[in-house]
RNA sequence: GUGGGUGUCGUCAAGUGGCCUAAGACCCUGGGUUGUGGCUCCAGUAUACGUGAGUUCGAAUCUCACCACCCACCCCA
């Protein structure tokens, strides 16, 4: 036997309704926004995420599944923003009337060891925003997600915003911050030890309790930053009041993806353990730049959908199975059965679900067979009814029967 | 990469050394005056003790290893 590759899903029936549901939700308010869809390759060359992500992030680091072939080294992408990126490049899509509004869904493939809402093959929305450097933006992103996740049902999610500046701020608040570290530096817990060079700002939210004590007090970013940094901050949070959005000023958050300036947002979720992230966003000024376009701001999020459907479960959200059929036709013998072959045809083309018996069962058996389905009406169709040209159409919700010519079904059941 | 937990039929789940050639329930299949569902009754199906070794007269029950899954750290959606 073999199973499936550790970290991936089936989505089963049971399950992909639920799929269907929450991407039409989104493609709704996408629509409604003015988001285009785009869907970009599922890999991409491998310099296009060490580039655009940064070549020090753990994603690309460790967790990228990457191949060679043909001597060059392709990336199943890990996430949905690079891929835009290159593609807005590519396509010189710079030259469209700006601002450029993108929606994906695409799989993603990171190579992480399993949990609760992690996967090694994910599924994410996105959006992107290109060309728009003030905050107008910014708060349009955030407000279609706030929306999105409104809509589903979703409860007891909070907004996380902080600003992480722009490269100018950010190095000197680093620097501010490893001073200030510097002489508790031998007291750190091991990953901090190692996050001390790579990312400080990690250590803020460390969860050991002596690395919250020495992080008391310290430096915060928002403190740092420059003055076009902190009028966005402000512009920001002031849209955010005008849209009546709730959140919370949280200088913990630090993106994990090198390309993020300025915005940086967080919707969490207490319901969702240990990942409690449901969708990441932020600002991203100089990665088209640093792709290889022209400069160009971005700013846009991801957001996790098994997560979605994890909070969705979790706050009771229940969502509407699509129906099986309306039709069961039960054809006993086989000229009964050819008959009902045409029959079925004939419903289904008036747009009319119909299913028809293909085991061969008993009358019994298909009538069973067809209250499990749902169907709201039966057609009886044996030697008897082929003979007489008619059909038994039973109602299966009122339990009444009566026979009906073969031309007036249609009439009869619509 | 580092911890912790779990592993009995399709599903849930009894059973903790011998009446286990493994209970029960659900599901599934068929049947209850020869062609009618949802309720009920009856019957039936099944290569179920994660894998391999060991201890023992005897193991689903004890030991070890491995594997798988889950959860947490890290990181992220």
């Amino acid at each position: 036997m073999i199973n499936m590759p550790k970290g991936t899903k089936d989505i089963l029936p049971e399950e992909s309704y639920k799929w269907h549901w929450v991407e039409g939700k989104f493609r709704n308010v996408c629509a409604r926004y003015g988001f285009k869809e785009i869907r970009t390759p599922m890999f991409e060359h491998t310099e296009l995420f060490q580039r655009g992500i940064g070549d020090t992030t753990d994603v690309v680091q460790k967790e990228m599944y990457t191949f060679e072939i043909a001597e060059r080294s392709l990336t199943l992408k890990p996430e949905g923003t690079a891929g835009v990126v290159r593609s807005f490049i590519e396509n010189k899509l710079y030259a469209n009337p700006l601002p450029a509004k993108y929606y994906y869904v695409t799989p993603c493939f990171r190579y992480e060891k399993m949990q609760k809402g992690r996967q090694r093959q994910f599924h994410q929305f996105g959006i992107e925003v290109f060309g728009a450097s003030g905050m107008l933006a910014d708060s349009e992103v955030i407000s279609l997600a706030y929306d999105f996740l409104t809509e589903c049902g979703v409860e007891g999610f909070v907004l996380h915003i902080n600003s992480i500046g722009c490269p100018e701020c950010r190095a000197k608040y680093r620097e501010a911050l490893q001073e200030f570290l510097r002489p508790r530096y031998d007291e750190l817990c091991d990953t901090c030890k190692s996050r001390f060079e790579r990312n400080p700002m990690r250590i803020l939210d460390c969860k050991s309790p002596i690395c919250k004590e020495i992080g008391h007090g310290a430096p915060h970013m928002l403190d740092f930053l420059c003055d076009d940094c902190k009028a966005a901050f402000e512009e920001l949070k002031a849209n955010l009041d005008a849209l009546d959005i709730p959140y919370e000023v949280d200088p913990g958050i630090v993106r994990g993806l090198d390309y993020y300036t300025k915005t940086a947002f967080e919707f969490v979720s207490d319901k969702l353990g240990a990942q409690s992230t449901v969708c990441g966003g932020g600002r991203y000024d100089n990665l088209v730049s640093e792709v290889g376009g022209p400069a160009t701001p971005g700013v846009g999020f991801g957001l996790g959908i098994e997560r979605l459907l994890l909070v969705l479960e979790a706050c009771g959200v229940e969502i509407p199975k699509e129906s099986d059929t309306d039709v069961f036709v039960a054809a006993l013998g086989s000229a009964a059965q050819l008959k009902g072959l045409e029959l079925v045809k004939a419903i289904r083309k008036e747009g009319i679900r119909a299913d028809i018996d293909l085991m061969g069962r008993g009358l019994k058996a298909q009538m069973k067979n067809a209250d499990r389905l749902g169907a709201s009406y039966v057609l009886v169709l044996g030697d008897d009814e082929l003979a007489k040209g008619v059909v038994q159409l039973r109602n299966m919700k009122a339990s009444e029967q009566k026979e009906v010519p073969f031309a007036e079904i249609i009439n009869e059941i619509k």
